[in-house]
DNA sequence: ACAAGGGCGTAATATCTATTACATCTTCGC
DNA sequence: GCGAAGATGTAATAGATATTACGCCCTTGT
């Protein structure tokens, strides 16, 4: 019984109960999901996922917090590649929507809302570990360029916000709708980027020097 | 027993059932929520539950559908007061924080999310009466002003979705986070419109005759 | 006062599912 | 092969609640 192996077989059952359980949660909801039909799925027994989850909530918060991480790497990836704040802010929102629209992470939001009521705390916790921390990162990206000589309608807080928002309100949309009558095209996305280059004044900054180093440039 | 005084007294229960409902859905959500509390609080009887109601479900149904009206009216009674473009849409924007953030509408929103997984019509109605309707409404509102020889920066139906969205972003953070660390203020409320005029390009036309008497005006 | 229709209250039904208990069988190092 | 730790499968527990059934009593109009 070394521990490696022990730790193997058990990491594998665990993997496919995290598995079936994050598709049976997204197709069928939390309540809907029974622990019964988690185990058909993923086969072993009723008994291991206790073990290894305590209790139905348990599992829910290991798919949820697996699934659910915040768009800080995003603004990252689309800061470093450089450019101008317009295409910098277009790349962010293409993967920005293609992150947060992705039907896993809205049925996810979906059941993290509808439990919110009964777990506040849980629903803070996945705030906490999304949109919080986008927006501290976001908020960095438009502080950086403020200091980098770009003058911006707006304190680079509410800008974060604004930005966001874009996205937040189509998720929501799709949560409630469930896509009727999504439209989901390059040039709505474009019209949104556009949208809020002019709301937030970068456009009129079109020489200034956009080094993301920061703090430091110009 | 006269029809009268008939619907009289089933009325009164009718609304009394109404009331602990939304009392109980708001606090506690529908799932928690069990028809034996609403009765308790309401008065009258299960069975009398049943005949008005069906069931569980088509209580929900009034109580949601009562409460949730769409925005046309407010865009109405804010254009109404005339004005430029800026103080219309402060004006709404007022209006619309107060209406989307209040709590109850929150928490109605919340449970129709929750059972719109397993519900997909009842949270697409629901879409229909509040989103869509009001989107109509403002999309007609900027085509009214487009017509009237403002320019915009982006199609009518485009700043609807923007406008909406500014509030919708907010009623989701609310939906999940429930209020912690949100700011209402009216500073914020007024970045947000600032940004909007901004980014929809009505600050150009400065001087623009704005009449609501829309496509006629100029 | 009366007759009756209909709400009231209670209890029974019926099902569903999280959770626990237990005996059995696998697996894995030795 | 062996022995033990632990996973497995099954079944029992236990509590909750939507829904139905039914007999009583009150309201109401004459």
């Amino acid at each position: 019984m070394t521990d490696q192996t022990e730790c193997d077989r058990l990491d594998r059952r665990r993997r496919a109960f995290i598995e079936a359980a994050r598709e049976l949660f997204v197709r069928l909801g939390y309540e809907r999901t029974t622990l019964g039909e988690i185990v058909d799925r993923a086969g072993g027994s009723l008994a291991t996922v206790y073990k290894l989850f305590g209790n139905k909530e348990g599992i829910l918060e290991v798919v949820v917090f697996e699934k659910a991480s915040s768009g800080a790497t995003l603004v990252r990836e689309a800061a470093e590649k450089g450019g101008t704040p317009q295409e910098i802010l277009h790349r962010l929102a293409v993967s920005f929507q293609a992150h947060f629209l992705d039907p896993e992470v809205v049925a996810l939001v979906r059941i993290v809302i509808a439990r919110s009521v009964s777990n506040k705390d849980f629903a803070r916790r996945f705030f906490e570990r999304t949109a919080t921390r986008t927006l501290d990162s976001l908020q960095q990206l438009f502080a950086d360029w403020q200091d980098g000589g770009i003058e911006l309608n707006a304190p680079p807080h509410i800008l974060a916000e604004l930005f966001l928002g874009l996205f937040v309100s189509d998720v929501h949309a799709d949560a409630i709708s469930h896509r009727v009558g999504m439209d989901n095209s390059l040039e709505r996305l474009r019209a949104r980027t556009q949208f809020f280059v002019m709301g937030s004044g970068v456009l009129e900054n079109k020489n200034a020097n956009i080094s993301f180093e920061g703090s430091n440039g110009l």
